[in-house]
DNA sequence: GCGACAG
DNA sequence: ATCTTGTCGC
């Protein structure tokens, strides 16, 4: 990567480029691989990690992992810039090409439809989405107890993403498509890898694997 | 001016 | 993300 932005106005310049490059379309429906990716922290040093499971069965075919320096400093809507370097680099090392990457993060429900997970699909141009923990924009309903119940999260009017209940009386997570594929696949994908808990196993396995790496 | 704000 | 005991709620 020869430039990357050192200024919030030369990444939101950034962002805006790219931004333009999304592709929506319906995405795999029942991928043959799935990737998980994560990254820890450990002061000024970041270990990334991507794991590739099979989709099937939900075991290991691959692991990538490296250690890195954060790009960009954390600033919300921007995050991905943070990350993105270590995550291609540890991507560039996988024996085994996934065929959709799922982030720790989101996908367009971002106040500019940029989060990470698009930022992701559109470099290595595969298909992406992002599944979050918390919210960064949009408002919602009340997601229903059941796992599976979900509720649009809408922003400035848009629909950029689901809450997704993936275990009942737990806690819903955010699910946005990012890149090649859309929020229906999304939520299915995510539903067919959280048959334990509630966040995906592929980024269970990817969080476990990068806060080995720097322990 | 006061909150909100992915990881 | 990460630092971390007790504590609130069921």
């Amino acid at each position: 990567m020869e430039f990357w932005p050192r200024t919030e106005e030369e990444a939101l310049a950034a962002q805006e480029v790219l931004r333009s490059r999304v592709v929506s379309a319906p995405g795999p429906a029942s991928p043959v691989t799935v990737a998980g990716l994560d990254v820890a922290y450990d002061g000024d040093r970041l270990g990334a990690a991507v794991v590739v499971l099979d989709y099937a069965d939900l075991s290991v075919r691959d692991t990538a992992l490296v250690i890195g320096r954060p790009a960009f400093p954390y600033v919300p809507g921007l995050f991905a810039f943070r990350e993105v370097p270590s995550l291609l680099d540890a991507l560039e090392k996988l024996t085994v090409r996934p065929d959709v990457l799922i982030c720790d993060g989101h996908g367009l429900a971002h106040p500019r439809r940029f989060g990470l997970a698009a930022h992701l699909g559109v470099l290595t141009d595969l298909p992406a989405f992002g599944v979050g923990k918390t919210r960064l924009v949009g408002e919602f309903a009340p997601v229903g107890a059941e796992r599976g119940d979900r509720s649009p999260l809408v922003d400035a009017g848009e629909t950029v993403g689901a809450v997704l209940r993936t275990r009942s009386g737990v806690k819903p997570v955010f699910v946005s498509a990012g890149h090649r594929i859309d929020l229906d696949n999304a939520c299915a994908i995510t539903l067919r890898l959280t048959p334990k808990f509630r966040l995906p196993e592929t980024t269970r396995v990817a969080d476990r694997a990068c806060r080995d790496l720097l322990s």
